[in-house]
RNA sequence: GGACAGGUGGCCGAGUGGUUGAAGGCACCGGUCUCGAAAACCGGCAUACCGGCAACGGUAUCGUGAGUUCGAAUCUCACCCUGUCCGCCA
């Protein structure tokens, strides 16, 4: 969420930022309104508060003159009046405040000035690690394969649940549980990070603190009964571990690790990349989330990022960094790079892993801030998070690049001692 | 799920419907004293918003939201959370 002054002092920065995205031409008649709204609801709060302000003048009279033991029917009956201009006034106001509030909740972050602007085909490579094989078409694709070797069970994942929802068994199983400790033990090992195992469900609160609601209600499963919402990524609970506290500057940079399930009902994707592991409703995923003063913020991007890479490289993957175009950029997030791993029996670059600074665009919503020195007034962090890793796709890639000739397939040498062997067959 | 008890400032804690943004204490900051420190004493010490160049003025905030009232931390209702006991249960 953006700053209300903004609409005030600055809206050609907004409308700025809607057109690197891409999208000014459908959210210029938003920000007019929006901007319209917030004279209004000022307008609005100004005539309020004299109302109040004469009420509380009245009220006081009506005090002392009741003490003194004089009348004051006539002062009670003015006081009443100015009442009922107060529900009035306070109605005019709440509904002009409810309405900015809700234009606010629906304009994506500023992007960073580095982030090339337009759609997704100006995205960029800026980094790639190891060699991808290009002898994908003699090779088994994922979901074969893991069928193959008793690892996967597709057809039984849907029956108990549904499409998209993955039964892994035997070595798969496994597999799941070797590359959740690799992942962690390498992140609070090495990188630094404190480890938390949080709730897989989120009231409304959290989800509109990271940015989820209200715009991508439909994205997600809920549990309206209860209202909760099952969480598409351990950013949710993680990041609003904070929501509404104050954090001291010495507690900064801190990080945090933390594994889950991700639930998505990826609606309107249906039938697109949707075979075997690549696009599913349920996943297992080890989360990144960076608290860091403003001035860092971006220098955080660079080491998140890097320990996200780290995975990779130990799981001896292929991949490329690319640094998304303002139009394909999330809608919380003012940067981000998405990790990709060449699959080459499916023959396509996967997104692993998004790493993204929301600089406070996030610790706005879910009031996350931080006292510099003691005395001085508290400012919102910046929020920063990616995956270190997504399971399904990572799954779907080691089965295909570490393919060998036999069918069988090797398992990187970091991951050996999780999983207790040498190679899946 | 049921029955009680409770939610007040950074923390503890008072608060008969009428200068209560809220006593008192602790913590914190500044000062006096001291070679220095402690103690003692003096003073300061919430947040957000509106108006204003500013000085400053105003409004709101006692878990959340509604209501009663000229006026609510205080009364009513609903909800949330915490504690204790009971029930149920992995």
């Amino acid at each position: 969420m953006h700053d209300i002054r903004l609409l005030r002092d600055q809206l050609d920065l907004l409308r700025e930022a809607m057109r690197r995205r891409g999208r000014l031409g459908e959210l210029q008649p938003l920000l007019d309104r929006a901007e319209w709204l917030e004279r209004e609801r000022r307008a609005a709060i100004t005539e309020l508060e004299a109302e109040q302000a004469r009420r509380n003048k009245v009220t006081q009279e009506v005090a002392q003159r009741r003490k003194a033991g004089e009348d004051a029917a006539a002062l009670i009956a003015e006081g009443r009046a100015i009442g009922e201009q107060i529900t009035g006034l306070e109605q005019r106001r709440n509904e002009a405040e409810a309405a900015v509030q809700a234009m606010l909740y629906e304009l994506p972050n500023i992007t960073l000035p580095e982030v090339p602007e337009g759609d997704e085909s100006h995205n960029t490579v800026v980094k790639s690690w190891g060699t991808p094989r290009a002898d994908g078409a003699t090779l088994v694709p994922h979901w074969d394969l893991g069928a193959a070797l008793g690892m996967l069970d597709l057809p039984r994942g849907a029956k108990v649940a549904g499409s998209g929802f993955i039964v892994y068994r035997n070595a798969g199983a496994k597999l799941v549980r070797a590359l959740m400790n690799m992942m962690l033990d390498l992140h609070t090992a090495q990188h630094g990070y404190q480890e938390a195992w949080v709730p897989l469900v989120v009231n409304r609160a959290s989800m509109t603190g990271t940015g989820q609601l209200p715009k991508f209600e439909e994205d997600m499963y809920a549990v309206p009964s209860d209202e909760l919402f099952l969480i598409p990524t351990a950013e949710v609970p993680v990041t609003n571990l904070y929501r509404d506290e104050i954090l001291d500057a010495s507690d900064l940079p801190m990080g945090l690790c933390g594994y889950s399930a991700c639930f998505r009902r990826e609606a309107g994707s249906a039938g697109k990349d949707t075979r075997g592991l690549l696009r599913v409703h349920q996943f297992d995923k080890v989360e990144l989330v960076r608290y860091s003063t403003p001035e860092d913020s971006r220098h955080q991007l660079e080491l998140l990022t890097a320990h996200a890479e780290a995975v990779l490289e130990r799981l001896d993957l292929p991949y490329r960094r690319v640094l998304l175009a303002a139009g394909d950029t999330g809608f919380s997030s003012a940067m981000t790079y998405d990790l990709e791993v060449f699959a080459p029996a499916v023959g396509k670059w996967l997104e692993v892993s998004s790493c993204s600074v929301f600089t406070d665009f996030q610790a706005r919503r879910a009031n996350i801030r931080f006292r510099a020195a003691p005395g001085e007034k508290p400012r919102f962090v910046h929020t920063l998070n990616g995956s270190a890793l997504a399971f399904s796709r990572i799954i779907a890639c080691l089965l295909e690049h570490h393919q060998q000739a036999d069918g069988s397939v090797r398992i990187p040498d970091a991951l050996q001692p999780y999983l207790g062997r040498v190679e899946l067959r």
